[in-house]
RNA sequence: GCGCCUGUAGCUCAUCCGGAUAGAGCAUCGGCCUUCUAAGCCGAGGGUAGCAGGUUCGAGUCCUGCCAGGCGCGCCA
């Protein structure tokens, strides 16, 4: 219908020009939408505003001339201009009630298209370092992320979601010492841990497993002495070496992989908990194994992009719009983490989707422009790919704020937050604000006052309708679903127009949502829905007497029910039929 | 110093690629349950959209400058 007013107007202002009755063109670039003030229609035009300039007069005087005449769809009830200047069509009340049989009919799919149906996109989000539990920092990703896949796949598009697990480099032998260390305690041995090391109280927990399955395996005779050091990081580096040295490269790596697999595992559960799923979890330890970050350096260096300098080898990113260049291989020769990221979305870009989608802590922007360049002097095209920053949240517990460190262990986990509200509170707390937006996540209120949540509104909205369907049964009423369709010309509350209105616009916000990568649409969309639902249902009783209109009503609280339902359900939360 | 993000009601945030009288929730105050779920509804108060310019029929939205906050600028990950 929208379609239809937009061409109608279009061909009028080219009949208009052809007779010379305005000075005009082609048409210019116009829309027709619903106006923000339901008072003012159905549909708005703002043609006149635009037209005004070209055609030298004012844009009342140039919607009078547009209306003049003009033979309306039938669709149309009547037409009128407003001051500035937009021209507002107000529907027939059975035209705005059609969607009603397309929201019955689509039912679960209501509300899917395939405006995105050939593309192919993966999406690569949490990836957080399997080092420690996720921390309610995390949760922000991967509700954004596992939401945003929903969504593209509701539109059409063919996405793969994965989790990049950094299990080589030097945090992961933080781990693996931290571990050790802690198992040696448990049989009262071994050096106090060093300051910077991982102490959480997880660290414990993987080191008793570690015992449970190998005994005093791993205990060396000797006493074990770390080597001094004033500086920390050293004092580290070296307390690894002698791990290493102690109990020899095997021993070492089966700590490593044992360490790394437990910490993965409660990382997947956790994921699993919050409804998060990946298709795939791919290992930097694979990438590098496989000869992938030598190969993508080999590359690099054949194109001429790689130079040597004080012993390290640098990308010279500053050719393709970086700051500065970046070293890829340290002057010890380890590779650096940007030398194996570079691999892997090298790899990930011949995979053959249409785009890539990294979703990253906003605290990694700067590391964007080094990417791309390596891309394009990989002769890969930077376009696709797109990085979508997600700010952290700011905790606060009691009005203060909350510092978060993986090391000292002292930060809320995912794990607790979900004990505390629950995934679906939890999922719909994160998305319910723009994710380049700071977040303020006050624990009290998430755990102590979850009533106040407004996931709730809307799953009480969705309850609701269900138990007045429940009551249809219980009651024993006849509810004939065709006929509610047949006479839904009598819903002419203005309530219920403004309700199948509101329904019938879910497609357009899954659209907007998708396309701009912005879950929260849906989010505030969904809570205007419920808004609009609560107040019919306490202005309005549905099983009235009235056989008919009774039918009616129940239709358009199926319409509701259902576009709730598959709202919440791209946005990963349930939607409970009884509350 | 440079770069990115943000600044809207007392607080937390919306405002649909520039639209009409800037909207919700929380908090405050006043009403509504013998009738389909009161986790709800109705009403009231509350605004110089950080500040100053610019662009145009029209700016919270786009541009410039300033102010304030967050983050990033490593041979860390």
């Amino acid at each position: 219908m929208k379609d239809q007013i937009h061409a109608l107007l279009a061909n009028r202002v080219r009949a208009l020009s052809a007779s010379g009755a305005l000075p005009l063109g082609e048409p210019p670039l116009f829309v027709v939408e619903p106006p923000r003030n339901p008072a003012h229609g159905d549909f708005s035009a703002n043609l006149p505003l635009v037209l005004a300039r070209a055609a030298k007069r004012p844009p009342l005087a140039v919607a009078a001339r547009l209306l003049e005449g003009l033979r309306l769809p039938d669709f149309v009830a009547s037409v009128e201009i407003l001051p500035p200047g937009f021209i507002n069509f107000r529907l027939k009340p059975a035209a705005i009630l059609d969607v009603l049989l397309d929201i019955l009919r689509g039912d679960a799919r209501y509300g899917q298209s395939d405006a995105c149906a050939g593309q192919s996109l993966q999406i690569e989000f949490v990836s957080a370092n399997p080092t420690g539990p996720l921390h309610v920092g995390h949760g922000r990703g991967a509700a954004y992320g596992s939401a945003l896949a929903r969504l593209l796949r509701a539109v059409g598009c063919a996405v793969q979601t994965e989790y990049y697990v950094n299990d080589a480099g030097r945090q992961m032998d933080i781990l693996a010492l931290s571990v050790w260390l802690r198992y040696l305690e448990t049989f009262g041995a071994g050096p106090a841990l060093p300051d910077n090391a991982y102490r959480g109280a997880y660290i414990r927990d993987i080191a008793g497993a570690l015992r449970d399955l190998r005994g005093a395996r791993f205990v060396p005779a000797d006493s074990v002495c770390l080597p001094e050091n004033a500086e920390p990081e050293a004092r580290l580096d070296g307390a690894i070496a002698r791990c290493r040295e102690v109990l020899g490269e095997t021993d070492y790596s089966e700590i490593h992989r044992h360490a790394c697999a437990a910490i993965l595992a409660g990382i997947r559960a956790d994921l699993a908990a919050f409804g998060v799923h990946f298709d795939r979890w791919y290992s930097e330890r694979d990438l590098i194994g496989s000869g992938q970050l030598a190969s993508a350096l080999a590359d690099l260096r054949q194109r001429g992009f790689i130079t040597d300098r004080d012993g390290a080898q640098w990308f010279t990113s500053s050719r393709f719009g970086d700051e500065k260049d970046r070293v890829v291989v340290r002057e010890n020769g380890a590779a650096t983490y940007f030398a194996t990221d570079i691999a892997y979305h090298t790899e990930k870009m011949a995979r053959g989707y249409s785009g890539l989608i990294n979703i990253w802590g906003a605290d990694h922007h700067g590391y964007i422009p080094r990417i791309k360049a390596a891309l394009s002097a990989l002769g890969l095209d930077p376009e696709r790919l797109q990085v979508l920053l997600v700010q952290f949240a700011t905790l606060y517990r009691q009005g203060e704020r909350v510092q978060m460190s993986t090391r000292s262990g002292e930060f809320v986990t995912l794990r607790e937050l979900l004990e505390e509200v629950g995934p679906d509170a939890g999922r719909f707390f994160y998305l319910m604000r723009r994710s380049e937006q700071h977040l303020d996540f006050d624990l009290d209120l998430a755990k102590s006052q979850s009533q106040d949540n407004p996931v709730y509104y809307l799953q009480y909205a969705h309850a609701r309708i269900c138990s007045v369907l429940r009551q249809v049964q219980q009651q024993q009423l006849d509810f004939d679903e065709p006929r509610g369709l047949r006479e839904r010309a009598l819903l002419c509350e203005k309530k219920e127009q403004a309700l199948a209105t509101l329904a019938g616009r879910y497609p357009q916000v899954v659209a907007s949502a998708a396309s701009e990568r912005e879950p929260h649409q849906v989010a505030n969309y969904l809570r205007e829905l419920a808004m609009e639902f609560h107040g019919y249902y306490n202005a309005h009783k549905i099983l009235i007497p009235d056989a008919a209109l009774r039918d009616a009503r129940l239709v358009l609280c199926q319409a509701v029910r259902i576009v709730l339902r598959n709202g919440l359900d791209l946005l990963g939360v349930a939607a409970p039929e009884e509350m």
